[in-house]
DNA sequence: TTGAAAGCGCTAACAG
DNA sequence: CTGTTAGCGCTTTCAA
């Protein structure tokens, strides 16, 4: 392992100073440099293989191309939610789509008890991508260190943050509206805890206002409200059972809910979707993976990942001024799990 | 915004000198100081909420307590494949243990043209932890830059890697065993390449070892051999259908293939686990939310990412002189898609 | 068109 | 026990 080289020994090479050095590698648009001393220059780059030290340009710009991902964690100290599909397909997009404009990203598990603005004055990061829901301080902290941020999925009030995110409520209107269409007239709902202004909320408002569109009355026993995950759909399960001679349908509000009441169903000797419709939502690719396949409302997360990437990048080299929302579109995905009636 | 307070300002907060600020913020052994200028100097550090700039720290130190995780993508300009809960519940855990330890996680998509050296160069990673499997050269690059390096579920030969991975062959051999002591005697196999020295080889060979301990012969038909994801695990559903009047179980070497072949046998009505049984191998959470939930051999995952993350840092601070290697135990979690003949 | 030199914020000899 | 100071590798102003 020899010693890291560094632009004093590429200026040595070519025989140049190392400001000269400095200016042919970031060939700012200021600087005029001769074509020969450039090639000069660059012959020695490649010939003693020399990659910049970015610590140092960090520290001489204040500017890092670095963006650091926060992600929720279940509890302190667990892992974080990546098991989650959709953080992993968004993740997913998002460094891609950074990589390929320049610049790398910083993945933090949020630890409740850790401010995050810590670690991100610590490693100078130029931009913030937060998803999931914190505690208005949390956020008011982030929003005071100045770094950009661009929050997903969120229904905070704030005129500061920017966001991409979904429609959520049009999203839930119209996967209920394709059941209407379907001839489903009792359709029961899964879904997640609406009590905080949040993405289940509305979606749930979606539903009762594409019933109402359709004049058929919101039966409150007919909304089951739980937590998103695999084990809720399945116990729900025995409730949708006990109302299988009403309702012909239901929409959960994630794809994993609905998994679980797939299964939870079987239980009951409830075939779906002959006897029962599901209606999912997300599109992770668990939806394509269960048996029956999921009929889902596709929320695009790749596009998501994308769109934060690319506003986060916007803001940083456009200096873009006032605040930016993105809507992300969403459309029906039509599979297995829903008949027509 | 206000200016980023440094190191500079604490110290004349505490009417101190920058280096005694420093001694007290990285209490280093061989400094001795005063209970009182600690006191003095912890105070101005809360009251002006220091943070110091690690970029600084890094050029100063050479050390950059980040840790690079190379993930492989499918094609190049590609997303990773993040989508695969195999990285995501790996990174997941990886990254909290390293967080714990004081280190961040720096992620990438490994583009096969783009070197990746270079990124762990210009960001001074301290270490790298390599998923997936690459050209030769690649890893000698790797190797040659002194950089301490895990590489994860790789067979491939050599003396200066460090390594953490299973068994697979004994895996192999554990999950086929399980199912002969099931009482089945014509298993079939369905499987990711075997022309490369990789998981899917050895997997296969822990097969066949079973095989032979009770005497049952190898049928070549029995193997089949294809991709792993979904879409094989369906397709080959029609060659076991075929094959369902000898045989009564099929081990899948992923959860991922397991699935799919669940779903193809469907359009066949032969039912796991009653006509056939199925076994799964990774035990990632897909195998919990499939109807029937997988029988499968957990690979522990997690585990391997905490391994990962131990060895890579105990490579950088102990100094740990000589190769390591680390293989997680594994173990069969029986669900549903087995059953007794 | 190029170069000298002053930082960027921090660490760690070395001196006191 | 504490302070002075010389870097770490790079950018950029200013001068040549």
């Amino acid at each position: 392992m020899m010693k890291r080289i560094g632009i004093k020994d590429v200026a040595k090479e070519a025989g140049v100073s190392i400001a000269t050095v400095s200016y042919v590698i970031n060939n700012k648009g200021g600087q005029s440099l001769s074509e020969e001393t450039k090639e000069r220059v660059w012959k020695a780059v490649n010939k003693l293989n020399y990659v910049p030290n970015l610590s140092a340009r960090i520290l001489a710009n204040n500017k890092s191309n670095l963006i650091g991902v926060v992600i929720p964690q279940t509890e302190t100290d667990k892992e974080f939610m990546f098991a989650n599909p959709f953080y992993a397909e968004f993740l997913s997009s998002l460094e891609l789509t950074a990589r390929k404009r320049g610049y790398h990203v910083l993945i933090s598990g949020a630890n409740a008890d850790e401010n995050y603005i810590e670690v991100a004055k610590k490693r100078n990061l130029d931009g913030i991508v937060i998803l999931g829901v914190y505690p208005k301080d949390t956020l008011a902290d982030i929003q005071n260190s100045g770094i950009p941020t661009v929050i997903i999925d969120s229904y905070i009030k704030s005129y500061h943050f920017n966001t991409v995110g979904t429609d959520d409520c049009y999203a839930g209107y119209t996967a209920t509206k394709y059941l209407l269409e379907k001839g489903h007239k009792k359709i029961a709902i899964v879904t997640g805890s609406t009590l905080e202004k949040g993405v289940n909320q509305e979606r749930v408002r979606g539903y009762q206002d594409a019933l109402s569109e359709y004049e058929i009355p919101v039966e409150k026993r007919y909304i089951c409200t739980g937590t998103v995950d695999f084990e809720y759909g399945e116990e729900v399960a025995e409730n949708i059972a006990k109302m299988k001679d009403e309702i012909t349908a239901v929409f959960c509000t994630a794809d994993i809910m609905a998994l679980g009441l797939l299964k939870g169903l079987t239980k009951f000797a409830i075939r779906v979707p002959e006897d029962i419709s599901i209606m999912g939502f997300d599109n992770t690719f668990i939806s394509k993976i269960s048996t029956p396949a999921l009929t889902t409302v596709n929320q695009n997360i790749s596009i998501k990942g994308e769109r934060a990437a690319k506003m986060i990048i916007g803001l940083l080299e456009e200096q873009l001024k006032g605040k930016q929302d993105y809507i992300v579109p969403i459309e029906i995905v039509e599979r297995e799990s829903v008949r027509e009636v």
